[in-house]
DNA sequence: TTTGTTCCATACTGTAGCGTATGTTATTAA
DNA sequence: TTAATAACATACGCTACAGTATGGAACAAA
């Protein structure tokens, strides 16, 4: 399979406890940041359409009464949860792509860590799809963009002209898309192109500069 | 821009009146397929998870009386719709890129068919996030795996091997999936690229088999 | 003209979820 | 110990929508 089967609410709530030690000391009351996981989780999986209040606080473990303490309503909830989503989106690239020299390196890193199995690479995609939600919409222009110019100017590092670099920018960021999607839709289906490593490999030689 | 700007369930609805002549002399009934096309303008532009029968029937002029006599449910609403889409689909593809001759004319056909601007690429792209309905994942895949299957004979024809011709023909779906959400996420911001038959064109020459 | 069928309107029940108002407990500060 | 505040629970009203039940108009066939 390609992407984790990511656990459901469940074992995070247990993954919350655990911060507290083995000894399943509970964890006395909620913080913003946990209704922020959970709501991120519920997006990956079902949509920004399902993020529900009272679900939510049913799986964990309290009422709405809890809810509406540490947010105004629902949009504020889904609009603090994308932006710790772009957070810690941005911080892992930083760490991953940025610290490379060349920009061949960065292009390469690149597309090793669209292969990588991720939440954030399931948000990402949901929200593709999410995009009626005005908020969702925003956010998610503000993040193609950049990233598209991330790659753009790895692609003109290498030689290439603004122009030639914007169209295979576009395509190389397509693919990753698309690639998102097809994990997501086949979830499973891929045998043989199952080995990801491999065809991460085989992507970025084809969307390496020195195949122009 | 990119995509046409569909009209709305407005329009659409004048276009019905259309069939009967220009006098504007109502049709006297609604019929199955109406409804169909009604709710595929929805998916196309705010997912399955909007299609709402009353919200339809009104856009429609009519209420829900008229629904429940075509319909037994809003699911079966929304499976005959995915099947009027995927027939119309089928057929399209049949008609674009079987009649051509050699596996070449076929994989160029493919991209630019891919790249005009269309309503079903609109609902395609909307159920790629809207998986988690199960009567959407079951189409979903088997229309993907369909389509891969095609795009990989082609590239077996023009001399790959089997394994390269799933990969290469993954990576090719990819970008068409990506490019669809691109388009739809970015809608007008592409700029430079936005000649969109010269994109096309530069990608059809990056996935044609002679590069490899 | 009568009868049957098609197509739709109206009125209802039922549910899920949002947001609010207010009561309750546990923790902390003094 | 007391008072305040944080973090909930509970109960409520409200809306949107699904689905049902039934009545009515329009048209066709007899």
């Amino acid at each position: 399979m390609f992407f984790v089967d990511l656990a459901g609410l469940g074992a995070m709530i247990k993954g919350l406890n655990h911060e507290w030690g083995m000894k399943n000391q509970k964890k006395k009351s909620l913080n913003p940041e946990d209704w922020e996981l959970a709501t991120l989780d519920v997006i990956a999986h079902q949509g920004v359409g399902a993020v529900a209040v009272e679900p939510l606080a049913k799986a964990l473990g309290v009422t709405k009464g809890s809810f509406y303490w540490h947010f105004s309503n629902r949009q504020d909830l889904i609009e603090s949860a994308l932006q710790r989503w772009r957070a810690d989106d941005q911080a892992l690239i930083e760490e991953r792509i940025f610290s490379q020299d060349s920009a061949e390196a960065r292009l390469k890193a690149w597309f090793m860590l669209s292969a990588e199995p991720s939440q954030s690479h399931l948000v990402y995609a949901t929200l593709l799809a999410d995009r009626q939600h005005g908020f969702v919409a925003k956010v998610l222009k503000e993040v193609t963009l950049e990233r598209l110019g991330h790659l753009q100017q790895a692609y003109q590092e290498t030689g290439l002209s603004e122009a030639d670099a914007k169209q295979q920018s576009l395509l190389a960021y397509s693919v990753y898309v698309g690639y998102l999607h097809m994990a997501k839709t086949l979830h499973g289906k891929l045998k043989d192109s199952d080995n990801i490593q491999n065809y991460a490999e085989y992507v970025a030689n084809q969307l390496m500069p020195h195949k122009l």
